[in-house]
DNA sequence: GCAGTTCTCTGACTAGAGTCAGAGATATGG
DNA sequence: CCATATCTCTGACTCTAGTCAGAGAACTGC
């Protein structure tokens, strides 16, 4: 059997059996999209949810936001308010009614969950779950996208600014941005370089910027993975694609530098056919220099 | 994280991921129903599909099935004819033009699954499809549900027969039920006796039956797994449900015999705790005899 | 304080999915 | 041959999901 067909095979099963869970939410007597939104609202706890964020994390239309929580609320399981800060703004929050529900929910769909798990032995259950993990984990590396980004735009400031966080988090002496040699934006830019972000679900996870030195070998710069995408092959992906950005801006050789305390990372440049080489940058935070010969 | 949740985050990263292949059905401009009753009614192929048949897997309302049929004839894709044996029964074929539409969506299914695989490495790529079909198969496993049935039904019948067609096809010596020890109905019937059959989607892919002895041992006899689902442990859980039936019954020990060229079955007996004992039974087909002291 | 923007709501739609009752044609068992 | 069952079709519905335009209140920057 191809790999398309492998894929289409697990579809037709997982659909069919994990379909049911929706039908938890269903078998309350609520549409769907209701049961989710309660589900939703519960999430925010106390505080509440508002509606903004509902629609762009539900991508709902505001007009049938508006006349789904008026059915909830026409139920007595959710109160929507205007929010202290911005009276435009309006927040939405279970009643104890809501909650209950909530709890219902929550419930018969483990019921679902318990009815895939209790029918399989202990040793296949584990085995199960542990396959869930791998595909979810894969699933979700497959959807990350690697674009070419301006380095002043607000996801390379935020993945660079997340860098620098777990850089000074990591060092055993700390890490001052002014103290590194300064890269400034102009240099991440073509023809000077480029910077590329990596965005799951529209939020940047990752990043790796180029700089480009004339005739001498290229610089590989602020190679960082979110941790919550930690263990993707996210890293090595980054890594891959600056090094195939780089050809296409015609280098042949990429050196880059990195701390004793970051030893994922030195791993992951060895496998990747970097050989180290001596200090070429001076870079103060430095402990370890790496080369390697593209194409 | 407990099982639950881990099944939950499964399902919503499939779901998002795995939901986009249905979008490939969509992207014709046509609605997904119909997309999907024309990819069902191309898988039958030449001879057409019934509509019976159509209605009872894809689960339709009559009156739906034949309006969507309206419409994909109104398109020119699909024909139906009566049947020609029976004329109250009507068949649906693709015409070429049918044909071709299907191919396209199946292109532009293929288009999506690739859009999964692609940016994943050769390894992982290989890793995400191990684990689907581990998945895959453990949730199918666990879709199988066994019930005790009388020996008389359908479903036993059917199981039996194709325990008798697959020890014919597995004895060096070939096999002929008149030749057996017969076992009529009546003593796989309680007070008797029991009769477990395993059903996957409605069909039988498994039997065993049970014949008590008195304050002898209780016999162990027809188990049967479909080849189709081999490998999923349903004879293992077939043997453990036709165990606890036994002791539901109040019998002590159990025993059973088998052939010498059925190697898995003897591994699986082995292993569930039976130990061989001599022939009991004077079975003729039988070269190995095994027991099993319950509870 | 005014122009422009943000946020939510209402009203008026469309489309797909599915249900239900009953009619009409055809087979089957006695 | 007649009663009964099977199979398909039509018409008349309901529900959920989702879209679009525009109104009105509240905020922001100048």
């Amino acid at each position: 059997m191809d790999d398309i067909a492998r894929v289409r095979q697990f579809n037709r099963t997982v659909t069919e059996r994990i379909g049911a869970l929706d039908d938890g939410y269903l078998s309350r007597g609520r549409p769907l999209g209701q049961s989710r939104l309660l589900w939703e609202i519960g999430a925010a706890g106390d505080r509440g949810a508002q509606l903004r964020d509902l629609r762009e994390r539900l991508e709902l239309d505001s007009g049938y936001l508006s006349r789904q929580l008026r059915a909830l609320e026409a139920d007595d399981l959710v109160r929507v308010e205007a929010s202290p800060g911005d009276s435009r703004v309006r927040v939405a929050r279970l009643t104890p009614a809501g909650v209950a529900e909530r709890a219902e929910l929550d419930r018969s769909s483990d019921a679902l969950v318990g009815g895939i798990l209790d029918p399989l032995t202990e040793r296949q259950r584990e085995r199960l779950l542990a396959a869930m993990d791998e595909v979810g984990r894969l699933m979700t590396a497959s959807a990350v996208e690697v674009r070419c980004v301006d380095p002043a735009d607000p996801s390379a400031r935020t993945s660079v600014a997340a860098y620098f966080a777990e850089l000074a988090s990591r060092f055993d002496i700390g890490f001052d941005p002014a103290r590194t040699r300064p890269t400034p934006d102009d240099e991440f830019r073509e023809p000077n370089g480029t910077f590329l972000v990596a965005f799951l679900h529209g939020e940047p996870v990752g990043c790796v910027g180029l700089k480009l030195h004339g005739d001498e070998p290229a610089e590989v710069k602020r190679l960082w993975v979110a941790s919550s995408t930690r263990g993707l092959g996210l890293g090595a992906r980054l890594l891959r694609e600056v090094e195939a950005a780089a050809v296409a801006l015609g280098v042949g050789v990429v050196r880059l530098d990195t701390n004793r305390t970051l030893t994922e990372a030195i791993a992951m440049y060895r496998s990747h056919g970097y050989v180290e080489i001596p200090d070429f940058n001076g870079e103060p935070y430095a402990d370890f220099w790496f080369e390697k010969r593209l194409g």
